[in-house]
DNA sequence: CGGCGAGCATAAGCTGAGCTGATGCTCGAC
DNA sequence: GTCGAGCATCAGCTCAGCTTATGCTCGCCG
């Protein structure tokens, strides 16, 4: 039978491409892995590995082996949910991730309705982009996050991770006037840091109108962003949730958490509520749209402190 | 993550029962048991047995993750499978049970094929009545079977194991002159040993006529039964495989295999072809049939050799 | 009702798996 | 040509996993 711990050192080599990233990753010595993926090979029966170089790569059997281990980690994920289940009360860690827009608007009233809920729940939150959660969700490190992703910048599935979806979003223009997006070619532009996926959205959504945004400042929070705008310091596109004043965890201690039976996505103002542009900001809105969602590992969709989470937040 | 190899601990209590026994099986002492669920309950933050007088039960907690743990082991053996099939010919041991009908019936020629085709394959065959299967098959010490269930005797589905369809036969009663089955209240019978699924079908068949099989001989081997029966020692009913003459392996070398892709169950003689009475018996078909099966471990039905094992067997 | 044996838990001790550190080799960047 | 990163292998240490010993509980039997 195949070791599942030295299956988790070859699934990680698969993501990470050498031996001395997936060392780092779990604390050991390039020296521990090498030889556990060397007895992996003799359990297997087959060349798992193949030297190129001064690094390795995976062996077609070895890509094959790594990409079934997904199912058994998924399979023990699964196991570890029903045994979380069969406990009255829900204890033990959750670890969070999120964008920041998430963290100012939906995360207190969710945490507040957690904390108050499931107090054995120790609750820790971790404040990241979304192309860094697939990493940290496979090391273990998190184990729900929000992430989003744009019609423009779409996301390729993950075989070691589940979505379900949360919020469907209109990205709006922000500026001083009423202006489209296809007459900004000379206006300066607000984008957000180089690697986050908003700022190759902006990118991408001004290409298909034929121009690139002249960048003029950077700025990764949305708060920023609008204040540069209303500033007169140039347009940006901002989601719709980022117009959403922060929430306030008082107004879910009144609130009754709704079902999460339906998990269709909604705006974030409820039916019917446009956004709420900041004084000095005109906003208007683009074609292109935003989703968010959950993320967590294969098989733990389940666990009960990650149905939790997502109740509460959906109640948010 | 919870350590696989003491999840295997866990199930085969379950099925066991008893500390001791899953100790016998894995060749290790009762103390080495009793350590690894302890530590097991340690990762798992939960209390998996309940001592219940000089024995231990599973408590509900460990009754789930005793059940979650057969779907982690097929996930492995799918990886493992999946392994098996990045490799160029088929090499490794093949372990095979079957009931005695099945070994002089179909199993010859299917060898034959086998050994020819796959000379890397080591091929070994056990004998055994079907009810002792899947003990055999969960303890790896098989890893394929040919079993039955009869109408009058179902077999519950097993989590453990996947089954595929061979053979669906019609049940014969055996006597030397033509009989109903219901005339056969005053006659001796000659029925299978006493635990066996072919005994169980024959008290049941009687049953259901209203009487009770007055037993004259004990015999396991429809050979031997059919011989009985034409010396006019008794009734008997036998299934439609055993009245098959023995295969011959020098057949299955002139005979182009069947496409495995349409696993339908078919007559053992093939289309029309009605079943030929050894002299001086003569045969009454019954309502109740027999149906033969392929049994593996979960998970392990794509493993190469077990296909091709199954293959070898369709076109026997 | 007492004796006996089966089943199990726990502790002590031994063995080998799994890790670190040292060493040496290969390869690619500069 | 030098240097540093990446990896394989070896030696040695630590501790997980096993056996053996011991003791307790429970149920069967005389």
């Amino acid at each position: 039978m195949l070791d599942v711990r030295k299956l988790r050192l070859l699934r990680d080599l698969a993501d990470r491409g050498t031996i001395a990233a997936v060392a780092a990753a779990h604390n050991y010595t390039p020296s521990a892995v090498s030889q556990q993926l060397a007895a992996l090979e003799r359990e297997a029966g087959a060349a798992l590995l193949a030297r190129t170089g001064r690094g390795v790569t995976l062996t077609p059997a070895g890509a094959v082996l790594a990409a079934h281990a997904e199912e058994v980690f998924a399979a023990l994920e699964r196991a570890t949910a029903a045994l979380a289940a069969t406990r009255t009360g829900l204890t033990g860690p959750l670890r969070i991730g999120a964008f920041p827009t998430a963290m100012r608007t939906l995360l207190p009233t969710a945490l507040a309705t957690l904390a108050r809920e499931h107090p054995g729940l120790d609750l820790t939150v971790d404040e990241l982009d979304p192309a860094l959660v697939p990493a940290r969700l496979r090391d273990g490190s998190l184990d729900v996050a929000l992430v989003h992703d744009y019609d423009l910048v779409p996301i390729a599935p993950d075989p070691a991770l589940e979505t379900a979806p949360l919020l469907d979003e209109t990205m709006y223009l922000a500026a001083t006037r009423p202006l489209d997006l296809a007459a900004c070619r000379d206006e300066r532009w607000i984008l957000a840091g180089p690697g986050t996926l908003c700022h190759t959205m902006t990118i991408r959504a001004c290409e298909a109108e034929g121009f690139l945004p002249r960048a003029r400042h950077h700025a990764d929070d949305f708060v920023t962003v609008l204040t540069l705008v209303a500033a007169g310091q140039g347009v940006a596109v901002v989601p719709e949730l980022a117009l959403r004043p922060p929430s306030s965890p008082s107004a879910a201690a009144a609130a009754a958490p709704s079902s999460p039976s339906d998990p269709a996505p909604v705006g974030p103002s409820g039916p019917g509520a446009a956004p709420v542009a900041p004084a000095g900001v005109v906003l208007t809105p683009l074609r292109t749209r935003r989703r968010t969602r959950f993320a967590y590992r294969a098989g733990t969709g389940a666990h009960p402190s990650i149905a939790a989470f997502t109740a509460a937040v959906r109640a948010a």
